[in-house]
DNA sequence: TGGGGTAGGTCTACTATAGAGACCACCACC
DNA sequence: GGTGGTGGTCTCTATAGTAGACCTACCCCA
């Protein structure tokens, strides 16, 4: 958390809104590679290049038209290349270009902190979930009628 | 990229698919902090707490739907706080927890990445789209009946 | 010689999620 | 006494994601 504070200031330096997205590039990147798929490709990816099918396998659970589609995008962007293979039948792998592998870095970060910390989040969502809330989320309506909505929808 | 290699190793241990995804710390917290607007969330939180509408303000093109959301399931997670003032109308201030300010600074790696990169990103993306797909993406189907796909799907 | 498997995708239909915007109750202010 | 600001919720619609069939062309096996 060293520079933690270093980050508050960089943070403030941007304007989040969209009218000035232009000029937000964490809007811009964020919108890129924070989608449910693309960071899991770059991981993948991190290791050694991968043929389609066997990133449809590391992930199993993407659907092929957004796993073609992610990987579009994420060529598209620079981050990884595509080479096909004049095989019969051609065969095509995926690799990470060096935008991409600078973005290893950061991400590694994130990773670790995801590891370090999803116990924590565990732990605070069991909790939420199980404490009731006392007062309604609107703050105002004071009427009793409306029920404390249920507090257990555990998504 | 210093370390890239290790996150390279890094990565390598965690299996990426939905199957296993109660041991993947990555997609866990992945798929909560990788929505469209929660890091937004955190990074305005960073410099200081801010009102329900404040927020709406900063990050102008989120629906309030999506705000109320997206601040409950950062509340769920433990990441922010919720603090309810006794004013009329009462008033409500979000601030960020400490799990939420741990991510602080892997946060912070992952916007310089941002801010470095996102002239590289829009290059890429400029020469992908001017680019014309000489072969069809589509590895086989030699057919020339199928157009080169118009290429320029300027998303 | 014909059927199944594999490769990398595309296409269509369905469904889940996000967004737009009305509404709510209350109060201050002009 | 109408307007605007407070923090949300609700419903409806638009958009995005998912499931899964399908495609071409080749290989292997019988």
């Amino acid at each position: 958390m060293s520079n933690a504070s270093s980050a508050i200031e960089r943070f403030s330096r941007y304007p989040l809104g969209e009218s000035q997205s232009v000029h937000c590039p964490v809007r811009d990147v964020l919108d890129r590679i924070g989608d449910k798929w693309s960071m899991l490709m770059i991981m993948a990816l991190a290791t050694r290049p991968h043929r389609f099918s066997e990133l449809h396998r590391a992930v199993n659970d993407i659907s092929k038209r957004m796993l073609t589609q992610t990987l579009r995008d994420l060529e598209r962007d620079g981050l990884i290349t595509r080479h096909v293979f004049p095989t019969k039948p051609p065969g095509v792998e995926y690799r990470l270009a060096p935008l991409g592998l600078s973005l290893l870095d950061p991400m590694a970060g994130l990773i670790a902190w995801a590891d370090r910390c999803h116990g924590d989040i565990h732990a605070a969502r069991a909790r939420f979930d199980g404490t009731p809330v006392e007062v309604p989320r609107q703050a105002f309506s004071a009427r009793s009628e409306v029920p404390p909505r249920s507090t257990n929808r555990q998504g």
